[in-house]
DNA sequence: GGCCGGGGCATTTTT
DNA sequence: TGCCCCGGCC
């Protein structure tokens, strides 16, 4: 083995030579996080661990496959090969099916993705005569999801005041019903969704002590990455395998904590020491990363959040440019000035396309952005559209595979009975499916004997119906003998998908036929280096298992991977990333922060972070772009500079490559500015600006902020959002005691009073049917009445 | 079963 | 504005 404890600064290193129970490690941005991990697992594997004794969780396939690279590049391959490595869902759902005795589950239960159970829960919904606008399935599959994610069961919601009350309140009081529906159709259906793999995990592990103390036992080091995103069920699972040795040793870091919307809490790493008090903290904080501004302005701006671990983040590499901050009239211009500003760091710089990065905080944001891309004939490509394996055509195929796996997985069955169209269609569905909720049994049960449950079909129908078991029960008996690839192969021929794939010679349909022969060729290379591995007779079931938890982009990488091109993708997905250089489009009060995050300093506090995620990704600049007018929703809108580049100490800012300052004449006003009719497409359509120009980089002779004042309060939200008429120029007389004002969540109320000012200015309001309340003008939801 | 048009809706998305 | 979903129609 190399010798690695000389690759590690100190602090990396007394990190991985630790050895006296519970660590947490707290990892700034670009600090040698996942080199730590991977030197730990390396350094624990040298002083004797068997490699099957160590678990080591991750969130993405994409992390644990690139540490498990990195590990067999130190130790071998060999070695990683019995670790206990991927992800929470990966490695439980493994476990699940080991122990599936004890769970109720069958062994070869499949696995409902998010559109799946969305899809159940427009079904459940439909079946109990709800109206689907007021019970929407994606809200109410989220209320399910949370709930499972804090290890809320069903019955558990039913006793459960503050959510039966919360449902009422909304007006969604049937929702604990829905719940109670959606989980015995996953139990009917022997399927889980991804939540509910962390919820039974936690249910063996609380109802078996003897499962329990299995791993208990074999797991003797357990290491989690990026813990600052697992959720309560996560959190608990950990906790429950280290309850006797204590070893274990958690990396992450909380100001990099995004996905609360998705269940994580940040609470489990900032209060992960009350649980382990003997718990050894280390702070990894050289950043080798990013230039000592980059680094020193992140840290400037998540100095303003509360709930944090507090560390100080160094750069020791060049102390480079300061985050310069363009503006533009709208976000049209804004997709021009970037795609400038590209072409002009090219030119004089060097750069080429792929060392830019253009982050936004919204997918719907990218669209102006290509436009001005593809005009300067930049090359880019846009993250975060349908991944590989959420493909229709693929879906289709691995419907096949659950079904022949595990027939009972009603969606599965619903995706393929009449794909290929055999004449199996949506009146004899519905017969079909009241019959299975009526005598409370699986579809394929009906499916299997029509007659049994007295469903009325003419006899054509019944026929096809006996045609569709027999072609599933073929392909499950050959699945007993048959190896992965051959059967596939199988299914394609047999089932009629391929004719009906070659039958479309449209683009979108040979692109369709690439696809699905990507998935084969995955699986002929699954059951071959298998094979090579000496393992042989890999079965169906081996693949599905293995691919029933890919969501990543990874499936369809080889063809784009080198290629020079500038990166577009939010925020979110930048998470991990890193670019030389890194624009952050869009840095507007109500978009970056979001409208929605506006009401409560937690949300707030995790979009300051989320503005922390983007900064940190870049390694020598940062170009931080706004407009004033933007186009949402069929509207265009004013807009104000985020008053989170106000959090971001001056010293490290530059307002003075302005282009935009220089094309308004220097001047801004956004009294009379702003509210003009010729809006952004008008505007921008009646002449080229040679200030956009990249070769002739002008520059406005003032070097001081534009006139927009950047710490304007802001108390635009105080109108009504859609309402632009009104002046929304950010005074304190937005309000005055005595107005009448309506609160989202307590109502109509007086302002009797106000107080403080900027950030603190806040509203004494008394409300009708509760009391008086103290609210912070910056984060309350107000809408003021005409007087 | 597929096509068209109206209505409602519109953060972020590691599994 | 644009997308998705649903219902009505052929």
């Amino acid at each position: 083995m190399k010798d690695y404890l000389s690759q590690l600064n100190d602090s990396q290193r007394e990190a991985v030579l630790y050895d006296g129970g519970p660590s947490l490690v707290v990892a700034g941005a670009g600090s040698g996080k996942t080199r730590v991990l991977t030197y730990k697992i390396a350094h624990l594997l040298q002083n004797g661990y068997e490699p099957h004794t160590i678990l080591a969780l991750t969130f993405t396939n994409k992390a644990a496959r690139e540490m498990k690279q990195r590990i067999a590049a130190v130790t071998s391959e060999y070695v990683t090969r019995y670790l206990w490595m991927g992800t929470f869902h990966s490695i439980f759902y493994h476990i699940l099916r080991r122990e599936a005795a004890h769970t109720g589950f069958p062994p070869d239960f499949t696995i409902y993705d998010a559109a799946d159970s969305k899809n159940l829960i427009k079904t459940i919904i439909k079946e109990l005569q709800l109206d689907d606008k007021t019970y929407r399935p994606g809200m109410i599959q989220s209320r399910i999801s949370n709930a499972k994610n804090a290890l809320v069961t069903c019955d558990a919601y039913d006793r459960n005041r503050a959510l039966l009350d919360y449902d009422n309140y909304a007006g969604i009081p049937r929702t604990n019903v829905i719940y109670r529906t959606y989980q015995n159709r996953c139990f009917r259906a022997g399927v889980m969704d991804f939540d509910e793999l962390l919820l039974q995990t936690n249910i063996l592990f609380r109802d078996r002590p003897d499962v329990l103390a299995k791993y208990q036992e074999q797991f003797r080091y357990v290491l989690v990455d990026e813990y600052q995103d697992t959720n309560f069920a996560q959190h608990l699972i950990v906790t429950r395998l280290c309850d006797r040795h204590q070893h274990v040793f958690v990396v992450g870091d909380d100001a990099q904590s995004i996905y609360s919307f998705r269940g994580a809490n940040i609470d489990n790493m900032l209060r992960f020491r009350d649980n382990y008090p003997a718990c050894k903290l280390f702070k990894l904080e050289r950043n080798y990363r990013s230039t000592q501004n980059i680094v020193d302005a992140a840290n400037s701006l998540i100095s303003k959040n509360v709930e944090q671990i507090r560390k100080n983040v160094y750069s020791e590499k060049e102390k480079g440019s300061r985050i310069t901050v363009l503006s533009s009239y709208s976000d049209y211009e804004e997709g021009y000035l970037v795609s400038s500003k590209i072409l002009e760091m090219m030119r004089y710089k060097g750069y080429s396309y792929s060392d830019f990065a253009i982050l936004y905080r919204t997918n719907s944001q990218s669209r102006v952005l290509e436009d001005a891309l593809r005009k300067r004939m930049i090359k880019y490509k846009v993250y975060g559209t349908q991944s590989f394996y959420q493909r229709k055509e693929i879906k289709d195929v691995l419907a096949y595979f659950r079904v022949v796996i595990n027939p009972g997985d009603e969606e599965s069955v619903k995706r393929i009975i009449n794909y290929p169209a055999r004449g199996i269609g949506s009146s004899t569905m519905d017969k079909l499916q009241n019959a299975a909720t009526q005598a409370n049994v699986s579809l394929w049960t009906v499916i299997s004997s029509p007659q049994t449950f007295e469903v009325a079909v003419n006899r054509g129908t019944a026929a096809r119906l006996q045609e569709f078991r027999l072609l599933i029960e073929d392909f499950q008996n050959k699945n007993k003998t048959l190896p992965a690839s051959e059967i596939a192969d199988c299914i394609m021929k047999r089932s009629g998908i391929f004719a009906a794939l070659f039958q479309d010679i449209s683009v979108e349909g040979i692109s369709r036929q690439e696809n699905v022969q990507e998935l084969l060729n995955a699986i002929n290379e699954f059951v071959s280096i298998r094979r090579e591995e000496g393992i042989e007779n890999i079965s169906l079931t081996d693949f599905l298992v293995e691919v029933s938890l890919m969501t990543d982009q990874d499936s369809d990488k080889d063809k784009d991977e080198n290629a020079d091109k500038v990166t577009l993708m939010t925020v979110h997905s930048a998470k991990g990333l890193e670019f030389k250089n890194v624009f952050i489009a869009g840095m507007e009060n109500d978009l970056f922060p979001s409208q929605h995050s506006m009401n409560s300093s937690r949300a707030i506090e995790e979009e300051r972070r989320l503005f922390y995620v983007a900064i940190t990704r870049a390694k020598e600049n940062c170009i931080i772009t706004y407009a004033k007018n933007r186009y949402r929703n069929g509207q265009t809108n004013t807009a104000t500079p985020s008053f989170f580049i106000n959090d971001i100490d001056d010293k490290y800012l530059d307002f003075s490559d302005n282009m935009e300052l220089l094309f308004r004449g220097g001047s801004y006003s956004p009294e009379e500015g702003d509210r003009q009719d010729n809006t952004s497409d008008t505007r921008a359509k009646s002449g080229y600006n040679p200030a956009w120009d990249a070769e002739t980089p002008q520059r406005p002779a003032t070097g001081r902020r534009p006139a927009v004042p950047l710490n304007t309060p802001h108390y635009k939200r105080m109108e009504t959002v859609k309402d632009t008429a009104n002046d929304r120029s950010n005074t304190f007389d937005g309000i005055a005691v005595g107005d009448k004002v309506v609160h989202e969540r307590f109502g109509e109320g007086e302002v009797v009073a106000l107080e403080g000012t900027g950030s603190n200015a806040k509203a004494t309001i008394r409300f009708r049917n509760s009391d008086e309340k103290k609210l912070l003008l910056k984060f309350a939801k107000l809408n003021v009445l005409h007087k």
